[in-house]
DNA sequence: CCCTTGACTATCT
DNA sequence: GAGATAGCCAAGG
């Protein structure tokens, strides 16, 4: 179905929980197409909807934006706020999404 | 249809 | 750890 991968991507990351974080590659896992971290962030860029979008970051844990970019500061500070370390500007969540995963993809079924 | 771009990733030097 | 390389895939010229 066109759009179904789109709606994977709102639906997953509008569930990450506060103070955790996942990759791009996480998400289109998750959304059940493992080789698009891509079009992840190309579905978000181009959502209107209100999207966590900045707890979603680089296979590293590092921020997608270039580190002068006002969308980096952005990023980085909101996280901040919600609890999340940065180490060599890698995140370190200390939140395991294993719990989360599982409890979204078993739910759904 | 071919080529370029990108909020990506894994692998090798 | 930083660069280069090769996959990846949709959108736009």
């Amino acid at each position: 179905m066109p759009g179904d991968f789109d709606q994977m991507v709102w639906k997953i990351v509008s569930s990450i929980p506060e103070g955790a974080v996942m990759s791009y590659g996480e998400v289109a896992k998750a959304a059940g197409y493992p080789k698009r971290a891509r079009m992840v962030s190309r579905a978000m860029s181009r959502s209107e909807k209100k999207l966590p979008w900045y707890r979603v970051l680089r296979s590293d844990y590092s921020i997608a934006f270039d580190k002068d970019s006002d969308n980096y500061k952005m990023q980085k500070s909101l996280l901040e706020n919600e609890g999340v370390e940065f180490k060599k500007n890698k995140a370190c969540s200390c939140q395991s999404m294993d719990n989360f995963l599982d409890q979204y993809l078993w739910g759904e079924t």
